[in-house]
DNA sequence: AATGACCAAGTGATCAGATCACTTTCGTTC
DNA sequence: GAACGAAAGTGATCTGATCACTTGGTCATT
């Protein structure tokens, strides 16, 4: 349809975007690497001050730069994704609330039985740092750092599956409206079990136990559903 | 970190953009709907032109506006999504659209699924349509026609599950490196096969068996990757 | 009356240069 | 050696103008 074949009249900002890009590429800039300064971009592809800003507003919106006020121009954490999180996600309705929730729950299974058989190293040490460090949080009471732990738990999972991709989606399925899925996540409520179950998902996948990975991650995940649906039905 | 509780100090353009949004929500305006000019938008903010493109570049990397030269500024088509493709996207290695296709051969099993659960109506209509049109270009020989309507058929399929989520999810890995993703499976290549195989999916979908139209997915996809694999390792 | 060319208003795209606000660095001072 | 402060670098925003594209209506032609 839209995207059909056809000679695409590429605008100066497309072009710009695109070159900036490249230049970064080419330079082979890291996330957090400064860039150049909006000046220095402007007289470089000669174009004015507010159109390189325009351009790199675009990129920005991506995650591919940030721009920070008195500091410079740097390369953003999203350079090079595929999937990302909308960044300017409305505050969901409930339904739409427990749709992200179900999406999760039909996603995440699958991954955590990938992770279970391919196992990498890092995210595994990432995982078992965020269930001392979630252990630490219960101890402290540190409720609200806690749920982002968690979630970091789920992220770091998806990351021991080897596949990028997958981890860009459930990173993005994770970060959408936390706020409001932290809030849910909340009624659910059971600390401590919620900690057994995220060890109990840790050591399957350690063990290279796909199958029983796959399960304990659908179970964890479909329990969260059900608690919610209960409640909300009963309020 | 850097989401971490505090005082966000949220600059002019932050309340911008938030505002700009505001107001499409307030108007109910839907996607294609003409908005507001940008010397129109920069009067009732109170803001300078160049200020107001900056906000309105922002929101249309995330495809919440579109700018049209000449006609207007108009509600893009991805309003309200969570997630989205990057549009940024940079060309992938071979490697990550192994990585890409990996991803979708574990979540739209699943998702068909609970397609066959759900069935949606308008999806399954939709299907039906996607799969007339690609006999179609089958008989016409328009093969290029024909690859983006096969993507167009899984984006049926995961629209018939009713789960706005997962349809933005499956979109946006549909999406992304489009024309690598039709390439590579332009060497998979049996047409007649794909149809085939979307016919049975459709069928099973309908028939609302969730296991069939999930093992069909999976050994499409599957198949899919393991003709792209053989391939990739004696060229 | 239907059709086509053409013109004018509205709107986005881009430019130029200036000023304000924030960060960082480095020399100065205690 | 540490705290302070000034200056340089850089992003943020403004002003106002000109160019380029789209669109709707006018008007002559047929």
């Amino acid at each position: 349809m839209s995207t059909s074949g056809g000679v695409v009249r590429r605008s100066l900002l497309d072009d710009l975007a695109a070159s900036m890009l490249a230049l970064i590429a080419d330079r082979k800039l890291a996330s957090g690497d400064q860039f150049e300064s909006v000046r220095s971009l402007a007289d470089r592809f000669k174009v004015a001050v507010p159109t390189v800003r325009e351009a790199l507003r675009r990129l920005e919106a991506t995650g591919a730069v940030e721009l920070r006020h008195g500091s410079g121009v740097y390369v953003g954490p999203h350079i090079g994704r595929l999937v990302l999180p909308n960044p300017l996600a409305p505050t969901p309705s409930s339904d739409r609330l427990i749709e992200l929730l179900q999406a999760r729950a039909l996603i995440e299974p699958p991954v955590a039985a990938l992770a279970a058989r391919v196992r990498t190293e890092a995210a595994l040490q990432r995982m078992d740092r965020d269930l001392t460090a979630a252990a630490e949080l219960i101890a402290s009471g540190d409720h609200a750092q806690l749920a982002e732990v968690n979630m970091d738990f789920h992220r770091s999972l998806a990351q021991a599956s080897g596949n990028a991709t997958l981890a860009e989606v459930v990173e993005s399925v994770t970060v959408v409206n936390v706020r409001e899925q932290l809030e849910i996540l909340h009624i659910h409520g059971d600390r401590q079990t919620d900690l057994d179950e995220h060890r109990a998902i840790h050591a399957a996948v350690l063990a290279g136990d796909p199958e029983l990975a796959e399960r304990l991650t659908r179970e964890h995940l479909d329990g969260v559903l059900a608690v919610i649906n209960d409640r909300l039905q009963q309020p």
